[in-house]
DNA sequence: CTTTAAAGGACCGCCCACGGCCCATTAACC
DNA sequence: GGTTAATGGGCCGTGGGCGGTCCTTTAAAG
């Protein structure tokens, strides 16, 4: 028996308990922006349902982002937890990274994001998503320093979503978590973004032409952009 | 919010309770052929330790496993958990299969498999890498139609790790567990299984030879080959 | 102004899972 | 042949998470 299979498959079975990953999983839904900033969080009945987690476990969870300062809750009807305007500042961190979990991050990266983009170009969108790929570009093209994440971020879950697959769309978004996490650990300078922006353009206009190579080649130099980027200021 | 989106995000956050996961993760280990036959299951303290789950646990999944007939326990030092010889057979499942999710599962997987042929011909292997890979390539080749199954999973999880990253080796364990459990409602022919011999010849020659483009090319080729094997005969 | 429905807020009893501990068994070693 | 260490087998008290139920608040609808 291989060491490194073997710690693949008898990792850890759950990453937390349920309060944890509940946590987890509604900051995923802010840090990416799934839910926009002032958008409104599904009822937390809903959300006990979906996440399959008991409706005390999503009130604490949401009580933990709302005494950090990401969401607001409020009663009544018509009312609900709703996603702040100005999301609160993320800790720093510790300085030390381990350099293979980095290798790790990076390499599962790519080959997800190198893969939405090339199943995007081979389907046939329907209007609405080609809409959808549109305005988060769109979206994302306009965003300031303070917005630049959240919307790049969205625009590679639409990205995601185009080719069709929940379960990829859900692994973009688990390890687009992870590469956050590093991400807040260096600069965002103006001369990225505005690379990565053209960039974003070449891919989402290959994936509306129904271009799968040129997606691909387009995805895999925008992350090696930021993979080099991470390299360069951790190690 | 896009529906996708939060359809992928507001997914449930666990799978099952502790006992059904762990099933789950030692079943993987078994089916996989990562705990060959006759092999022996790491001892039920470590597993706890690694599962991050009780002991009592994993003692109750062992004991499933035990009465379906996939594994043996015994007492004593230089005791443990075996793997039987010859594995049960597995319920042929309801004939009804989503469309869908084949969709989301044949989609992940040549992502997956695709990214891991292109990472592991990009690395420059260690010579015991190397050789792993080679004798996984031979066991496949010389398997007879009973152990098939479990010596070709065996070779793409030794390409997985090839490629560095335990996440993604540990997806595509993942994602070959869904596609194995659709694979049992179809018959496995020779001539399949030659040409898969084949084609998996090609791929690690392009692995061990550091040519990234081929061995995403053959993977494609391979995948694609048991893909429409499976949208032939489900739909 | 009253009604109503939908949302958050709070509590209770139950059970699964955990940590910890000790027992029983077995093959190697001296 | 006794000793030893590693392993599976089993038990018990505790706590987290669950399902269920009811209360409180609020804005739209009438």
């Amino acid at each position: 028996m291989s060491v490194q299979a073997s710690a693949a498959l008898f990792r850890p079975v759950r990453a937390g308990n349920a309060f944890e990953e509940t946590v987890e999983r509604l900051l995923q839904a802010v840090r990416l922006g799934v839910v926009e900033a002032g958008g409104r969080l599904p009822p937390e009945r809903e959300l006990s349902e979906r996440l399959g987690v008991s409706r005390v476990t999503v009130r604490e969870a949401i009580r933990a982002l709302s005494d950090a300062g990401y969401v607001e809750s409020r009663r009544g009807r018509y009312g609900g937890t709703f996603v702040n305007a100005v999301l609160p500042p993320k800790p720093a961190g510790d300085g030390v990274i381990d350099a293979e979990e980095l290798q790790d991050v990076l390499c599962l990266r790519h080959v997800l994001e190198t893969g939405t983009a090339e199943q995007a170009a081979m389907r046939s969108l329907m209007p609405d998503e080609r809409r959808h790929l549109k305005d988060a570009l769109t979206e994302a093209s306009v965003a300031d320093l303070d917005d630049y994440r959240r919307r790049d971020a969205r625009l590679h879950l639409a990205i995601a979503e185009s080719s069709g697959s929940t379960s990829l769309t859900s692994a973009v978004a688990d390890v687009r978590m992870r590469v956050d996490a590093l991400l807040d650990r260096i600069p965002l300078l103006q001369p990225n973004l505005d690379h990565s922006n053209t960039q974003h353009a070449t891919i989402v206009d290959a994936i509306l032409g129904g271009d799968p190579a040129t997606a691909r080649q387009a995805m895999a130099e925008h992350t090696e952009g930021t993979a080099s980027l991470l390299r360069g200021f951790l190690r």
